[in-house]
This record gives C-alpha cells, structure tokens and sequence, in this order.
RNA sequence: GGUCCCGUGGUGCAGCGGUCUAGCAUACGUCCCUGUCAAGGAUGAGAUCGCGGGUUCGAAUCCCGUCGGGACCGCCA
C-alpha cells in the first residue's frame, strides 16, 4: 500500500518548506535534463513541482525516467522552497517544489488520445468519446467546480430562507401539450407507459396546496425535442415555488439570489442592479425579441408609417399586407464592401426574410437602393428618426411582423457580436414582464398559451377573458441574460374556476380537462394558497458564467447534437426477452432507398 | 423534415486539378543533456487524405451519394 496523501497538489506554500508530505496524482509534464528530472504533479487541485536529484535518490530518479504523461504515481518527499531564480509566479505552488525520497507508481496510462495538459481546441466526439480524460482538463474541471459551487450556494441561500429541498417522481404520466414527453414502459401494466417530467410542474403546486409553502429543488427534465447548442434532452432547473406570494416576491427573491452566487464566483461584472424590467411589448418593440441582449444598443425602430406609403413598392407592398417595416443603424459601418453586406442578407434569408432593404450614409451622400423611390425628403427624415449620422449604416427589413423582428432580432445579435459590442466580461440581467396569456393558435383556431396553462392572467385583465383574450397580460416573468432565457415562472392560478375558464379557451372539454389535469382542479378545491414559481436552467446559468458557447461544456456527461452519448453508447438496441417483458415491439420505420 | 459548415499521421492545422513519393506544429519512440516549468538538442517511426461512385490523360483537391460531427430553421408549454 502506497502512503496516504497528506497534501493535494494544490497546498504546498513556501511556509511549509521542511515538511515531509505525500502527494498523489497524475504526471502533467515530464521535463528530464538527463541528470534532474522534473514532474509536474496533477490532480484537480492544482499542480506541484517534483524534482528527483540522481545524486540524492538514484532510484527514485530511475522511477521517474519512466514515467509518462498521465501515469499515476505517489510521492514522497520533503517541501524545499526553490532555489532564487527558479520560482514560478505562474503557478500557486510555484515557491516550493518537493524534493522526491520514494515514488510509487500506482498505475501506468496509455498516451491518451487528445492534449490534456494543452488546451488547444479537440474535436468534441473525441472529447464526448473520452469524457473521463477531458474532465481532466482544465476547461471541464473549472466548469464541474463551479457547478458544484453554484449548485451549493443555492442551496444555502434557499435554505435560510426557510425553503425545503424536495424530490418529486422521475416516473410520472405523460402531460399533454408542451414537448415531446421521453415514455417508460411499464412491465407491471402492459401497454402503459410512464413518463420522464418535463418539468416538475404540477406537483410543485401540489406541494403548495400540501402547505410546503416555500420548494426548491435540483430538478432534471426531460424533453424529447431536436437538440441545440443551448439544448439537451435532459437538463438541470432550479426549480422553485412560494406560497401566498405575487410577483415581486418570488423576482426578488431570485435577483437576490443569482447576484449573490454571481458575485461570489465569477469575476464577470453585473451590469445592472437591480436588474431592469422590460415589458414584453417593449422588448418586441426595441429588439424583436423576448429575450433581448442588453449589453449592446442597435435599438430597433419603427418605421412603418415613414415608409409604408412610400413609393418603394417593397416596403408598400408589405405594409399593405398587414406588415411591417423596422430597422437598426450600424454606427460606422457605411463603408462595408458588398460581400459584407451580402453576408448580412444570406443570415437575414435564414430567418424568413426576403432581403434586407440597406442604406449607406457615405461622405458623398447617402448610397441606396430604394433613395430614388422614397425621395430625398424621407430619406432626410429616415435618418433623423433613426439617429443616423455620416458614416453609419442602415438595415431595413419590411415583411410580416413576427418574421421582421425575428430577422433584425438575429441580425442584431449577430452585429453585436461582429462589432466586437457584446462583452464577455459583462452580466446584463433583465427581467421581461408583461407577456400576453394567450396567444391564437391559427391551425387548430383556439387560443394556446405562452408560457404554461397555470400561468395566471393579471387581476385587472381577468374580465378581457371572455371578450378579447389576446389582449391580457399574464403574471408570467422572464429572466433573461445576455440574450439568453435563463429562467422563467409565474404566479399561478390557484383556483379550480378560473382555470378551467382558461382550458375552456384552449379548445379542451370538460371531460378532457378532467381526464388531464383533474387532479390538480380537484386539489385547488381543497384550500389550494395562491401561490408562484419559477424555474431557472442552471445548464445554462454555468455555461455563461464561465463563457462557454454550449451547455455542453457545462455538463459532466452531455449528449451530443443527435442526443447520442457516445461514451456510454446509449441509446442502444436491447435484447428481445427485455421486450418481451415489456409488452413492447419495434416498429422500424421504412428506410429510404 | 429542411438549410449550411466540417471530415488530411495520435492531436491541431496547411495543401484545394499534375510540382503531393502529402507539408507544418505538437504528441510518440530512441539517444544526449543537472534548474527546468510549452525545458533544450539530435534522430526515428507514423496518414493512400471518412467511405462509395463519377468527371478527367491525371483527384486529397471538382461533382453525386453516403456515413460521422457541428451550427441553425422547424420543433422546444
């Protein structure tokens, strides 16, 4: 047996010069200088110098000759402080090096298939394939430590608070609407299935009605959707609901929340305390999205009533079919060549639009393809109302409503990041309020909901219910970051009247309300509190913090874009006696000649 | 379901119709070297360019298909 470890590899200070230590972990670096040998030792603590003196320890050094990258070893030695001249201020135990007296190697390693102690940039199925050798790795490691941190302070601060952690089943029923549900077959009940939780919704609020007036929980959620670099079939929320609360209650409580872990583990600074509030309609309106990116400005502006009548039959035509017409300046980059701007209209096509109206304020005057239709007159006015000045650039897009503020919503985070306008270093925060309940589903001809069907509307709209449904605003709020949804919740609605004047609207009937949703409606007759939530995607609260451009780099062991986890080989075929116990059988599409 | 990008020694890249008998860096092997820390020096081995088909006198290079990976649209309450 090997001696125990007194010291990670991280410890070892100048203060501690003389002691005898015993340190394990992986070979970072070999540095042989035929006489000295020196070992950087890893483990995920840091990295300590190990120095083997032929004269001193000819058999430890003989150990050492043989060591390779990635080999396992203990050491035994006494802390030196280094000699002057050699300290390295690049590491944290750069003042010592231990002096080896035994080296034990514990087991050899194969040279491993990627840089582990390099971070350039691998393929990411290589690195998927070997997860356990990237975790070695600098990226990954600083990525699990501060989830764990994150995660930890959370919990914490939730705890003080006097909210309980509480686990709700993995095994659930099938919810309709919402995503694709992941099922389970059930061996005891053929033919029936469970389902993995989208999200732990309804029994959050059961906990409510069941008086556990504050919940939290570390909630994984299953959604068997098309993956994106900000998507996987399973991730991590905080997940969260209060009793006898409204709105500021429970936005407050997370602002404090998520500034406090922030501030304790990421050196990215906040850009505004208290975090802003934005209406839904505002942010349409300034960024044509809900989930604006407020670190950068290249506001939107509406310029419909300017340009609808004019005499460019683009912007005419879509206006006159119920469009609109809005666009940004891009300050300075009149001067940008043709294939710059092409550019910026091929990524405007990929969001539906059919071209990007542009106009250049060059010193000579202003070059554009529609001045001549619209006349100098409004194209004076067109820059004014848009604070355009010499040398700026102007982006128009005139097409229906959704589609415009999709492409300049895209387009303008493109540019933010272009310009170099979107820093890293920075935090902007907001919360987006004020959402519409409903929205009109115009293929089924009912109205469905924007965020979830408990989501309660605002007290004073109540009564548009029956008349103009479209038009009332929801207790829903948004939290947004960089762009980025981080989270999202409401105040519900807690009483089984109201909600079921909110599935009548969606098309359900009775006995489907019933048959779906009967035992919530059934618990909100029983004393069920007014009560609100919110549920937080910690994948991608990491992610960002430590500047990763996927959440995969922020979990252990992701799934890649086709949700294939190609370490473990899932998902995979099963043996027909495990179907058989099932009751289930496969049905293979007909594959394409 | 769709669009786009990528696929060259272990790894990361270059080459984009003949000069490629495929280049560079690093890793790896052997040897030299007592203060390095991306140690240094010498030397060696290692890829028929994802796969299949086509065009061409000639293909890593062009075209088609396919497989794998990634980005996005649809989808994601």
């Amino acid at each position: 047996m090997p001696a125990k470890r007194t010291h990670t590899c991280g410890d070892l200070r100048a203060v501690d010069s003389g002691a005898d230590v015993v340190l394990h972990g992986w070979v970072h670096r070999r540095r042989d200088h035929g006489g000295l040998i020196f070992i950087d030792l890893r483990d995920r603590y840091g990295l300590t110098q190990v120095t083997f003196d032929p004269n001193r320890n000819p058999h430890g050094h003989s150990t050492a000759e043989g060591l390779r990258n990635e080999y396992v070893v203990c050491v035994q030695g006494t802390v030196a402080a280094r000699p002057s001249g050699t300290t390295n201020p690049n590491l944290a135990t750069g003042d010592i090096e231990v002096i080896a007296t035994t080296v034990t190697l514990l087991n050899a390693a194969k040279t491993p298939p990627f840089y582990i102690n390099d971070d350039a940039s691998v393929d990411e199925s290589l690195r998927m394939k070997f997860r356990y050798l990237d975790l070695r790795r600098t990226a990954m490691r600083e990525a699990v430590v501060l989830r764990h941190r994150v995660i930890k302070r959370m919990r914490d601060v939730l705890d003080r608070q006097g909210f309980l952690e509480i686990e709700t089943p993995i095994l659930t029923a099938s919810t309709p609407e919402g995503a694709r549900d992941f099922l389970v077959p059930a061996r005891l009940h053929p033919g029936e299935f469970y389902a993995l939780p989208q999200a732990p919704q309804q029994f959050k609020q059961l906990l409510m009605v069941g008086g556990m007036d504050r919940y939290f929980q570390v909630a994984r959620c299953f959604r068997d959707e098309d993956t994106r670099s900000d998507r996987q079939p399973e991730f991590t929320q905080l997940d969260l609901e209060m009793a006898f609360v409204d709105e500021e209650d429970v936005t407050g409580t997370i602002e404090a929340l998520l500034i406090e872990c922030i501030e304790a583990y990421s050196s990215k600074r906040i850009m505004s305390k208290p975090f802003p509030r934005i209406s839904y309609a505002d942010a349409m309106a300034r960024y044509g999205c809900d989930r604006p990116d407020l670190r950068f400005g290249l506001e939107l502006t509406n310029l419909t009533a300017l340009l609808g009548t004019s005499g460019f039959s683009v912007f005419r035509g879509a206006v006159e079919a119920g469009g609109i017409i809005k666009g940004l300046v891009v300050p300075g980059c009149a001067g940008w060549s043709r294939r710059e701007i092409d550019g910026l209209t091929e990524l405007a096509r990929t969001f539906g639009a059919k071209g990007l109206a542009t106009a250049a304020w060059l010193p000579e005057g202003i070059r554009s393809a529609f001045r001549q239709h619209v006349g100098d007159e409004v194209m004076g006015r067109l820059c004014d109302g848009m604070g355009a000045h010499e040398g700026d650039l102007i982006l128009i897009v005139a097409d229906r409503e959704a589609t415009t503020n999709a492409v300049l919503h895209r387009v303008r985070d493109h540019l933010g990041a272009k310009l170099g306008l979107a820093d890293p270093e920075v935090l902007a925060l907001c919360w987006v309020v004020d959402f519409p309940l409903l929205e009109h589903d115009e293929d089924r001809g009912v109205w469905t909901f924007t965020h979830n069907p408990f989501c309660a509307p605002k007290d004073a709209d109540i009564h548009m219910l029956d008349t103009n449904p479209g038009a009332a605003s929801s207790k829903q709020y948004d939290i947004i970051c960089n762009g980025f949804e981080i989270g999202g919740g409401s105040v519900r609605i807690h009483t089984r009247a109201l909600q079921e004047r909110i599935f009548h609207l969606m098309g359900y009937t009775p006995d489907q309300v019933q048959a779906l949703f009967g035992t919530m409606l059934d618990a909100f007759e029983y004393g069920a509190p007014p009560h609100g939530g919110i549920a937080l995607g910690l994948d991608r609260i990491i992610a960002i913090l430590c500047g990763a451009s996927t959440i995969r780099d922020a979990i252990a062991f992701p799934k890649n874009q086709v949700a294939r986890d190609l370490l473990m080989g899932s998902p995979s075929q099963v043996t027909d006696n495990q179907l058989a116990e099932l009751s289930v059988r496969v049905s293979l599409p007909i594959s394409r000649t």
